[in-house]
DNA sequence: GAGTGGTCTAGACCACCTG
DNA sequence: AGGTGGTCTAGACCACTCG
């Protein structure tokens, strides 16, 4: 694992720095030259390393001032690739997640909605059914699907802030490099409307999304519902 | 406009080269090197004009290869910032626009969904409203509002690949730069269900959005329904 | 083997912010 | 004035792809 690039172990690092809670939001990281004396790295890769946290919205660098660490996103900003506790918790939402079943090791639906390969066929699947409230108020239904490969003991740990990401980074090295997702408008069958406490046949967003990690062939699957009557999702692009 | 800095002067060079048709999907671009060469700047500046282009989805890089032209996504892939010619025009999708007002002149809607700015409001609006089709399915309303800013003449302008980005970005030099958007699940009202012919009641997806450009003060703003029936809107996020 | 992108260094000047 | 991020150069070695 020495092989990865400089600038990779420093992003991850402080990656894991500002999930753990060693930065919250709005605290400054150390400089990029004092990075790049820590760390007997050149600048440029220190700035390498920054710009890849800032383009995970993880931080904004700021001419003049430095990097600041921002967890948190205009409205529920659920389109982009962080977990649901890092992109709403903030002091304008107060945000609860309810495990209505699992973590547990089960059978892969069939059929399923992405293609599997066949290593993840073979390892069975870790399931996982949330419901997410901001302002008290039931706004995602989370259908979560990992496959069960190289997670000892998953399905027994106690998720840290919350969140999976973070579990995942911290507790297994598993980083989420990127997302796919497609998303379409439904109507609310009874089933998912009783759980989001809304009357059937309102409109709901549905997404299916695929997570790419940083190995090489595993990927985590989520089917989710959300409720934006209240709430719209939101999402920033640069 | 000499104060620009290098590596974006060459970036927008490259992206108006790709608008324009100069490369067309799956072109390679001069290399690195030759970039460097017939520019007179270091490969490094170069590589970060490039990065941009990357980071914007126009580009994707393989070593040992070079850099690849890419105008597609994977299926309908309308949250990210890209026009929806460059983004479903693909041999997968034939794509057709339909302009059902405009474009012309007039006052801003009030109240207007985003909070306007003071020379915004004084200039009046240019205001468009588009259908989108793909294989020849309505699958998008689109109402457009763009700030009579500074545009000689553009009520009169045929669309250049029918693509309105690259409209501002050749004829007038205004480059999107980034995007935000609030997502909601709606039921389709009569007068839109007509337009994209389905029935009234079914469920739809709304976008705002508001476009950030070149321009420090200069916003183009947007209301979507779409149609995801039969069309999902995909994402990819990295 | 020649060319491509990926990583990295050492040093420089600038624009911006804050005490 | 001193520190911060923003830009840029000149050179180097590596990993990958292709003929």
């Amino acid at each position: 694992m020495s092989s990865a690039p400089q600038y990779q172990k420093l992003q991850q690092k402080l990656k894991s720095q500002i999930l753990s809670g060693m930065y919250t939001d709005g605290d400054l990281l150390p400089s990029e030259n004092e990075l790049s004396r820590t760390h007997s790295l050149n600048r440029v890769t220190v700035r390498h390393a920054l710009s890849v946290l800032e383009q995970e919205g993880y931080i904004t660098k700021r001419q003049g001032k430095g990097s600041v660490v921002q967890l948190k996103r205009n409205s529920l900003g659920l389109l982009s690739f962080k977990g649901f506790t890092e992109v709403v918790g903030s002091a304008q939402h107060t945000v609860k997640t309810q495990i209505l079943y699992g973590p547990q090791s089960l059978n892969w639906p069939a059929p399923f909605f992405y293609e599997l390969n066949g290593s993840e066929s073979e390892a069975g699947c870790i399931y996982l059914e949330r419901l997410r409230f901001a302002d008290e108020d039931a706004v995602m239904l989370e259908h979560t699907y990992i496959p069960d490969l190289d997670l000892p003991a998953f399905s027994s740990r106690k998720l840290i802030n919350d969140s999976l990401f973070a579990t995942l980074a911290l507790q297994y090295g598993v980083e989420i490099m990127n997302m796919e997702q497609d998303v379409r408008a439904v109507l609310a069958d009874p089933s998912v409307a009783e759980k989001l406490m809304m009357e059937p046949g309102s409109p709901l967003i549905h997404l299916y999304r695929k997570y790419g990690t940083n190995r090489g062939n595993f990927y985590i699957y989520s089917s989710i519902y959300c409720n934006t009557q209240k709430y719209a999702m939101g999402s920033f692009i640069s």
